[in-house]
DNA sequence: ACTATATTTCGTCATACAACGAAATGATAT
DNA sequence: ATATCATTTCGTTGTATGACGAAATATAGT
């Protein structure tokens, strides 16, 4: 049960909902989702490590980046909550602004601590 | 966005999943679920005006008591969160006791305001 | 070693939420 | 219509959560 409620709370919050989405176009570093979703970089951090937590992404370190991206290999997420997700999201403007945002993002430029 | 987020925090409280999978067993009224979860009627019908405002469930009001079932027409429900949930529920303890106690329960006996 | 920058951790604050009891509402039966 | 009791609504309280900035940690390049 535990375990079951803390994905649900992952789930529960629309930033969280926003980068697993960007992570569908490709996977990113912490800077580039704290500038698209205009949040500073130690909240987004917060949020990448409760999604960690439940299994819904990875992290990899490359360099002087940790690079997130979703984790395929969990089969609970990928063969029903992230189809629902994405139907229930279908037409949803910020979503797809996300994504165009995402496509065109550089972490070289974007990324400079401010 | 706003109405997933809802559907995730609504399934984000252990006692509305308990609530959810009693529901599988059968129809309840609000004091037979106080009852099994040893919980306020207030408190319960809460949980239930939460999962009702999101569609999960649906209620009927017969003579004195409003009966609570599940939404079997929610097919994003049926066809994905409960089969989830059962899974990640599989040999849970409290779900099983919870089920023999939905299963022995007698609203005429367990409800009598206290 | 030093600087720059990416990330995480920590402390704080405001808001959201689950729980309760008491009061209000709705329906049954006497 | 009055009494009974199921349910909902309301006000309160303690806890959980999302946000931030500052400080700590880690890596790259000079």
């Amino acid at each position: 049960m535990r375990n079951l409620i803390k994905i649900f709370k992952a789930l529960s919050d629309p930033q969280r909902i926003r980068i697993l989405k960007m992570l569908e176009i490709r996977e990113l570093c912490v800077c580039e989702i704290s500038e698209i979703l205009n949040l500073a970089n130690s909240t987004v951090s917060k949020h990448l490590s409760i999604l960690r937590d439940v299994d819904l992404i990875l992290d990899k370190k490359e360099g002087k980046w940790v690079n997130y991206s979703l984790n395929l290999e969990n089969e609970n997420f990928m063969n029903k909550l992230q189809p629902l997700i994405g139907e229930l999201l279908i037409d949803d403007k910020i979503i797809k602004d996300d994504h165009k945002k995402v496509k065109s993002a550089d972490r070289n430029h974007i990324c400079k601590i401010t």
